[in-house]
DNA sequence: CGGCACCACTCATTGGTACAAGTCGCCCCG
DNA sequence: CGGGGCGACTTGTACCAATGAGTGGTGCCG
């Protein structure tokens, strides 16, 4: 066997993909069409099974190339993205809030922005925002989560954890939004924050942020860990989860050039 | 219906993995076994069919969470991670070369780095490369790659272009390593390096890059294009591809806390 | 003329079968 | 005792069939 009929398919269509001969949005034949279409891969005037075609169509929908909705068929997908300036979020000077930075930054790009479901919650740290925060696993945390949309689709999901000495006492407690920001606050209470330090990672979405975040199969998720830090250690530990096709993550290091 | 069969014996086998009872490395039962295992989700005394069990399995490989391997059975996926501090790279200071950076960086961390298939070729520009060196499109550019290892698996690739008016004259256009690196060559040609701009994304790996960085099904990529600027504007794009699952990017930003 | 029922088409799920191909161990034969 | 072959077991590929379920348009009926 040369190649299994199925990549051969897959590659056929994916270079049609790419080669931009279907446009992004574009329908992709139905699978009795591409059954016939590809028939001449086994013999002239012959058909594929129809197997072998949806295995062809799951290999393209696990790469993110394409969408398949029951009911209409099967689409090159479309997605633009939007890039978050990572290394200048949070600056001393600004007494802008959070909401304000994710919104100003976003209808900068001619987006429409929204924030969802804010919730304020106290937890145990589980083990990867103790280590963070340098505190002991199921230490209690104060957690403030929400989602953010651009353009009505769900973009990202953030939850930032606190330790519960530092929450006490602050704003950080209220189930509600900070007017003045979390990180004007927790300045306000003597932890001033002079950095951060961010890790990031890119897996496949556990289910339940694939449905948060309605993504496709195959569309992976980019994962944000920032650990902000007092001239006394760890303040804070915040956790984005973006989609992986619509977020792009820029950094400036060092001086850029004027323009 | 509830939910289709395959997503329930898949979400099972899931937690099985989630909560350790099946930790790496080790086999899952065979798929005939899963047939009668989950048989009782049908009816007692029931099997399922090898399709909705394959089925389930795909999903699971696609999550990367398994591993099949023909002939052999298939295996709870182990992948340790690699960090990269990617904010204090490139030091104007240092005299190092990026192979001693790379080779040190990952030392530290108890592994042993590989470099290879050092190549240079002078190709065309495309878009995303012209767009970030303010090059037109189908200008040539100075291509500088290698692949990367570590602990012997492949671990990412990378490839540095340079505008072709910086790199003539230089030992860039050279077919091999920089001893002194390329940073400090482009400085004694008096391009000295000032500041980069990352930019991160990730994504499905293409079929090449799933081949030469041995990438199991459902496991993405990370991508990170970095412009390389000097006072005059950019002179070098280096672009890296991560392997998803054992790759950690780290930025710090501000001032970190002293230890 | 408006609304609803139905049909035609799409992908989704599940069942079955057969054979190919890779891996490994056992057993027999030299 | 050593090695090769064979067989058992694994996943991979390919086919067929039937039914479920979502979408959209057409046309009939009130």
């Amino acid at each position: 066997m040369a190649e299994a009929l199925y990549r051969q398919v897959a590659s056929d269509l994916r270079l049609k993909i790419n080669k931009g001969e279907w446009s992004p949005g574009t329908q992709l034949p139905s699978e009795p069409v591409l059954e016939t279409l590809y028939g001449y891969l086994v013999g002239k005037g012959a058909r594929l099974s129809r197997n072998t075609v949806r295995l062809a169509m799951a290999v393209l929908q696990n790469e993110g190339l394409v969408e398949a909705r029951q009911g209409r068929g099967t689409f090159v997908r479309e997605r633009v993205t939007f890039t978050v300036l990572a290394s200048n979020e949070e600056g001393a000077s600004s007494g802008r809030t959070d909401r304000d930075a994710f919104v100003a930054a976003v209808s900068v790009q001619g987006r429409h922005p929204e924030q969802l479901e804010f919730r304020m919650e106290i937890r145990k740290a589980a083990l990867e925002v103790a280590e963070r925060l340098r505190i002991d696993e199921d230490d209690p945390v104060v957690v403030r989560s929400m989602h953010r949309l651009i353009d009505g689709r769900p973009w990202s999901t953030q939850e930032s954890f606190y330790p519960m000495d530092l929450a006490t006492g602050t704003m950080l407690m209220s189930p509600s939004d900070i007017a003045h920001g979390t990180v004007e606050e927790l300045r306000r209470h003597g932890h001033a924050q002079i950095g951060y330090r961010d890790e990031i990672v890119c897996r496949m979405p556990s289910q339940g942020e694939a449905v948060v975040l309605r993504l496709g199969a195959g569309v992976p998720v980019l994962e944000m860990f920032r650990t902000a830090y007092s001239v006394a250690g760890p303040i804070r530990l915040t956790i984005n989860v973006y989609a992986g096709d619509s977020t792009r993550l820029a950094y400036d290091i060092g001086s850029q050039p004027v323009e």
